[in-house]
DNA sequence: TGCAAAATAGCACGGTCGTTCTTTTTTGGA
DNA sequence: TCCAAAAAAGAACGACCGTGCTATTTTGCA
């Protein structure tokens, strides 16, 4: 993987060009952008190099070069969603206490980027579909991201139920899977079958998950 | 569309082959049942006349002379999986009275279609993530299958209510919101995150929702 | 400012795709 | 059994795919 260059037959003389945030980054940078705005599109499967090169107004082989595979550009994309999605969704929520504040928070945070964006699905949930009899690298890295991501949920559920903001009898697990499931059931409904009560029903769903687990008023 | 043989250059003799089931029928629905099966595996998109012809052992424009194009055999498909799904999750719930049996009996035949099976996942789920962005006729195609069976499972909800088998105040729309994102979180977890716990955890969540609408104990 | 290295373009490859046309084989009723 | 219609095969098409190779251009330190 490395580079493999041979000291003897090198000629002795400048040292390799050191790293920085040369030209060559900023332009990975944006073509990773360009990547996750089409793969939200069309789907981490559908995203190809030659109608990523059109968007930007280059060669293939110019993109291609860039990450010396499909599955490194795809595995690049799902990085930088998950980079976004810790910005976007996760790091806000710190603000709010622990407990239940920080937990509506993250629901709510979670609940805007499923839905509102007017194009562009999730990719933690596309993906999931194109790839769950997929094996291999692309699949790992997508379901590591997703599992951190469910995991930061489920540690916010746990701090809840420590500061006595949910019911200590609580299955933190138990309720996990319906969090994810009222934002699943957004994104489907939202954005497959156009309808335009499911913010609402799932704001509601999570209202009453928090009742039926003595949520204190908060 | 129809035959535009014209009578006067027509050789006056045989009638037109009267509608039947002859040979092409069969090999058509056999075509349609493998094609199911590639397409529950790797989704709708990535259906391919070739890699069908191979399963099939047949030429790739034998296969294609049934359909007409690659947009009708994805048609074709959602037809047989609509038709499946009516007859191994809808039609064994009619059996049970109806209110509240027959819509347990709707959720679990619904639970195990979409979980149990070793391999093949939901076509309804992963081709929603698919077109979720792609209008056309495919996209009509699975969305009025979904919106049907999604009908089917309210008009239970409303009867289980009618019967007082749930609470008079149930809103019976929040209720199929909420029991869909039990259905999807199952997909998502037991597919693709290989989770083992979600058929118990799907469970959960549909008695606890029945529970929270006052169903009486049936 | 020179110049090596980095970045990008250009081109070609083998492959698969959906689709069209033509030819051959199979089917099944008269 | 005959024979037209139905079904299937075969070959070719233009398009796009990912990828490798070789020029060319651009970049940025010495």
């Amino acid at each position: 993987m490395s580079a493999n260059s041979h000291p003897l037959t090198e000629a002795e003389g400048h040292p390799p060009r050191q790293r920085g945030l040369h030209k060559g980054q900023q332009t990975k940078a944006a073509i990773v952008d360009a990547a996750l705005g089409l793969a939200t599109q069309i789907g981490l499967e559908g995203l190809s190099i030659g109608a990523l090169a059109e968007v930007m107004q280059m060669s293939k082989s110019g993109v291609f070069a860039h990450f010396g595979s499909r599955e490194e550009l795809q595995i690049s994309v799902i990085r930088e969603y998950h980079h976004r999605f810790e910005i976007e969704v996760f790091e806000p929520a710190l603000q709010h206490p622990r407990g239940l504040p920080r937990l509506r928070s993250l629901f709510q945070n979670w609940m805007q980027r499923t839905s509102a964006e007017i194009d562009s699905g999730c990719l933690y949930i596309s993906g999931a579909a194109e790839f769950d009899d997929r094996p291999g690298p692309v699949r790992d890295a997508l379901a590591s991201s997703v599992k951190t991501w469910l995991a930061a949920v489920h540690r916010a559920v746990v701090q809840a139920r420590d500061e006595q903001h949910l019911a200590k009898e609580t299955d933190a697990a138990q309720m996990c899977f319906e969090i994810h499931g009222l934002i699943l059931a957004l994104h489907y409904e939202a954005r497959f079958l156009k309808s335009t009560k499911s913010l609402q029903r799932t704001l509601q769903g999570f209202e009453q998950l928090l009742l039926r687990h003595g949520a204190s008023s908060l």
